[in-house]
DNA sequence: TATGAATGAGGCTTCATTCAT
DNA sequence: AATGAATGAAGCCTCATTCAT
């Protein structure tokens, strides 16, 4: 069934679908999900209007493709910490925020549809995004829960204090990429140990 | 000239400038700005169209309004720290953390506005909030800045360090607003302790 | 019943009515009547909205009330020619002419609007302005045909050439009017030569 | 790359436009520009409303394509008098005029709204129709003072005079445009006959 | 009579989506 | 699959007129 050229067609059709979500991206992180008009994405991606909804349901779906393909990626490497390993809960910490630092910094357009863009768009969105955060909120509050039991942390509220975490990281890496700032890879070390060793004096017992 | 009667008209005419403002308050914070159509403040509002047009230029200059005076209102309450004072460094802080929380949630509503949906609504408003993040960030930047040179705070960066401390705050603020929790005076003044303690364990030198 | 106070009354409502016409001639006039906006013409007269609405019944009817009393006193200062006068024809249209032009120049904004504002303004009013150049025009073209019953004339297509004449003039003045000249009586007096002799050169039968 | 396709899309979507043109001609000389809407326009030429804005950016836009389409012609077909032809000066003069009456009388809808129509339609147009009737004034102008100098016609103002003829031709032909009439080809010639008898009756030496 | 706030019909323009070729 | 013309709902704003004080 599935000859070649069959595969040569979904392989052609696939390549175009990255080309409108690669140009979206850029438009989306330039203007804003409101500024950006489904005219500014087709001249980004040189297609004809037709061609878009072809490959796009709406505005709306292509949106929410960019984010979600991207929270998941975000969520994919946030690993639970392993008490059990033979690496420090620090450095699984740590491990953890730098492989969020690059995920961010290699993909700028993204981190700005998500940091700046992606707030207010509509009420589903902002539930999607909601969601996300809720879920990165849950990782960290249980960690916080863990540590508190552990006698690790400090005897904290978990829920705010996750959030007082979150916030903080969330805040500096937006300002860093708003400003178009690519930190090399021992800038990137350095702001990862910052951010965590912030973190962890904050909620440390000692 | 003005008389009773004048006086009187002007008193009612601002009357109804805040009705409206009232009203677009609440469908501003209530369905985001592009989401909110006049229509929809008019209604609020009970008034009719021409009214509005009578009372502010056009729907983005009322919500640059609503924005101004808020973040405004919000500078105002941030006092430095004066160090010859007999109050105590960390009490100064606490009051500045505890009278922003007061306003944010006795605003909730406004305060919505500001960290929810006034991001990505313009070009021109979103200058306007980095502006006035990039102000309150100026003041955190500047205490970190004194507490080092007095030997107080560890040698950090402060530059980051104040995104962190800002982000952090905002964060965990616009979870509970979201979330529609109005703490009482009590629970506030945890609050504002847990701020402020998590904020200065990440920063103080010991 | 009519005392005193009453008629003092009658006088200040028509002095107020005078006011506002005055402003709104020249308002009418620099603007246009569709770009002239009633907001325009109480900012002239200096009154308050409902005061324009208590004098006048609409937008329309004071422009038209301007033009009809215009275009009133341009009627009755149009003589027919006696042949039986003492004084020759010649003279009897020179002193028409000289009239005409004096009302026209010494009413610059009302001649503005009725040589150029009063077009195409609405079907009704187009209607009306019609009427009254089709009265002058009919003035016109029955001095034409008595002047070809008499030999005087040559024998012209009266109903055209009295479009001739009337075209030619109003452009004239217009122009003049258009760029603000206001001509002294010398002036005035050798225009209104130039007029007829243009005009009759172009019927006299010699 | 421009193969059969592409071409006849071209010429649909031209055809489109002019479609569009001239439902909008025959609205606009109808009701005037202001009396129009686009529903106007929108109706007459049997198109949505998306449409409209896909071929013209506005209505001021149309309106002024329309104008300044006509007004080009008209320029165009004004030929200076050559001295040197083997054509008498008159006769040219007369193939002036008959090839202005003739677009005029062939475009009736645009007759009108260049003469009753476009005038106080707003300030930016006014200026540009001022501008053309400036040319045309200004050709007729040289022609007198050429006249002048070669001993042919009398000694006038030739601005003046200028404005004479322009006008009662002008006048002349918004009244029979006006009231609908077409004349056939005889019609026509006599009536550039008399045209150009009465203004040069006016200015001749003898 | 004077005021000026309130009204709402009316008009222009945008833009996401559809559809015939 | 690609194209781009066509669609029309939706939204913003103006301004002549009314009306309560």
């Amino acid at each position: 069934m599935t000859d070649g050229r069959v595969t040569r067609a979904r392989a052609l059709r696939e390549e175009r679908r990255q080309q409108i979500l690669y140009a979206a991206r850029g438009v989306f992180a330039h203007r804003g999900y409101h500024a950006s008009s489904i005219a500014d994405i087709l001249g980004a991606a040189n297609i004809a209007r037709g061609t878009f909804y072809l490959h796009f349901e709406s505005k709306k779906t292509i949106f929410s493709e960019l984010l979600d393909s991207f929270t998941d990626r975000l969520s994919g490497v946030v690993h639970r910490v392993d008490l059990t390993s033979d690496v420090s809960a620090r450095n699984q910490l740590l491990a953890n925020v730098q492989r969020i630092l690059a995920i961010l910094f290699d993909n700028q357009d993204l981190t700005t549809i998500l940091l700046r863009e992606a707030v207010g768009v509509d009420t589903e969105f902002d539930t999607k995004i909601a969601e996300f955060w809720g879920h990165v909120h849950l990782l960290v509050k249980r960690s916080l829960k863990t540590g508190i039991e552990l006698g690790i942390l400090r005897s904290i509220d978990p829920e705010l204090y996750a959030w007082f975490v979150l916030g903080g990281i969330k805040e500096a890496i937006a300002q860093l990429v708003a400003r178009g700032e690519t930190p090399d890879a021992e800038q990137r070390r350095r702001l990862a140990e910052n951010v965590l060793d912030y973190t962890l004096r904050g909620i440390l017992r000692t």
